[in-house]
Order: structure tokens, then sequence, then C-alpha cells
DNA sequence: ACCCAGGAGCTGC
DNA sequence: GCAGCTCATGGG
């Protein structure tokens, strides 16, 4: 199907904005992106139009919701435009068609346990190897096999050797252990869609292996809670050289998580021309 | 050979 | 409470 989108969407930025691993870029413009047991081709045909490879049921039901197509990101970031924040405005200006995409928590949860103390490339590296041992092998509609995000009992069921050919390394306990938590009821992800953000770090952060920041990931890409604000060594270098006198969350409540996002964007890209 | 990475847990003070 | 250490592994 073909569909039109006015309003703040890039694909390019989406994939390498580092809330999602296992979107591909397929050819020019065309990415091919899996969420759970989904697979989608959306290619960027020019003039805010893309073509999807997926029905007007799959498109309703998920790729739009996925995609958060309700909401209005342009005026979350003119939003911003009164504010006396210029870095967040340079920053949000320059990264325009990032969006918080309507992820799976239980996907987040596990892809960000694997994620502490590791770069992008090699988060994607383990989250599909993961997949490939433990997901329901699947095909796309081009005919290409893809595997499914592994359920909670996959993993469960997974031994100790064989989480470790994924590069899991000491993370592979807390994989197990979330997993299991996950099975027998101890952390109830689907509750936590509507509960405040004190409870939600509480009980994520209750899990072996779920510090502050990948329970703020699990909150802000995996339930939807706009405000989470994941600090990783990036944002702690920005709030730092950015903002020494402190940054102004509540100024920029409810959408702290979005900002964020466009802040880490915009920095890291800052680096590499600065590298290159 | 280095140093770093969308960190967290543990120890010692 | 909080600095400092350790954890396993790959990317650059």
């Amino acid at each position: 199907m073909i569909l039109r989108i006015e309003d703040d969407f890039d694909l390019d930025r989406i994939a390498d904005s580092g809330q999602c691993f296992r979107w591909e870029k397929a050819e020019q413009g065309t990415y091919r992106v899996l969420h759970g047991a989904e697979c989608l081709y959306i290619t960027d045909r020019g003039n805010a139009c893309y073509e999807l490879d997926s029905g007007e049921d799959a498109f309703r039901e998920v790729w739009s919701v996925y995609f958060d197509l309700a909401e209005d990101y342009r005026r979350l970031r003119e939003r911003l435009e009164g504010s006396g924040d210029t870095f967040l405005r340079r920053a949000a200006e320059a990264e325009k068609g990032i969006r918080i995409l309507r992820q799976d928590p239980w996907e987040m949860l596990i892809s960000f346990i694997i994620s502490q103390n590791r770069n992008i490339p090699a988060i994607r590296r383990s989250i599909a190897l993961l997949a490939e041992l433990c997901g329901e092998r699947r095909t796309d509609s081009r005919g290409r096999t893809y595997c499914a995000f592994p359920v909670p009992e996959a993993l469960a069921a997974a031994d100790g050797d064989s989480l470790r050919c994924c590069s899991l390394g000491y993370r592979c306990r807390y994989v197990h252990a979330a997993a299991e938590a996950v099975m027998s009821g101890a952390i109830d992800l689907e509750a936590l869609r509507t509960a405040d953000e004190e409870r939600t770090m509480a009980a994520l952060t209750a899990l072996e292996g779920v510090g502050p920041k990948v329970a703020s990931c699990v909150s802000l890409f995996g339930l939807h809670h706009m405000d989470a604000f994941p600090k990783d060594v990036w944002i702690r270098r920005i709030l730092e050289r950015e903002y020494p006198e402190g940054y102004p969350f509540e100024a920029h409540s409810p959408y702290n998580g979005l900002y964020q996002q466009y802040m880490f964007a915009y920095y890291r890209s800052q680096e590499k021309q600065a590298v290159g």
C-alpha cells in the first residue's frame, strides 16, 4: 500500500536513533523492519509518500501503532520554539523525523539488558544471533526467511551454552532471569503501560541486571512513557557540556524522552563529523 | 595493543 | 551515599 505521511517521519534517522536494533537497509530508500514476530518492508518514495508491503489490516493493527502515526511530532518539536533551550532547538531541527516507536516491552527489556556496556553494532549482532537461535523462523513477502523475536518461553528454556553463543557474556544470566520473571508473573510488563513512572522504574529495576538506564529505555521505547529520560554515557556528556547549570526537565515535561532522542542523535552525528 | 561501549552490582569507606 | 572496581566481548 502507498501511504502519505505529512508529519515528521524520517526512516534513516529512526533507523540510526538507537531505539530499534532490527532494522536493516534492504536497498536504497527501503528498510526491512522486524518488530516482534512481524516484518515490514517500507520504502521512502519521496514527496512524503511511503510504500509498505502490508495490507490494510496489518497496517491499522500493527504498523500505524508501531510508528506512532496518531501522534503529531511536528507539534511536539515546534513546542520547543518558545523555549530558551537553544541546544535542544538546534538538535530537534537537525534531527527532525525521529519518532518514538511503540515497540514491544518484552523485546525492549531483553534488547536493553543486552545493550549494557556495548556499542550499537554489537547490540544488533547479539540480538540477531539470539533471534536466529531462539526465535520462530518465518518467511517475509519477498520469500526471505527472518526470525521472530524470541518469546519468553524460548529464552527461559534456552540453556546457558546457547545464550553464550550470542556473545552476551555476563549478561546471559540477566536475560534468562528476565524471561523467568515474565513467565512467572513476577513482573507484568503489560500492566506497566499505564503505571506511573515511579512504579514502572521500581518494577523494572527489581530485575537482575536492570538498572536506571535500562529501565528508562524500556519505559520510553517499550511502554511509550514519553517522559522517561535514559542517561547513557552520551547523554551524560551532553548534560555536562551543554547544561552545566542543570537540564530543564520540568519545562520539557512530559516529552523529555523524545527530546532526549533528538539530543542523542544530534550529538553523536556531530562527533562523527568531527572525527571524519 | 589499546580504549571505548544506549551499565549494573558489589565492596569499602 | 558514592567513588572505584569488576564483569565479557566486540568495534574502531
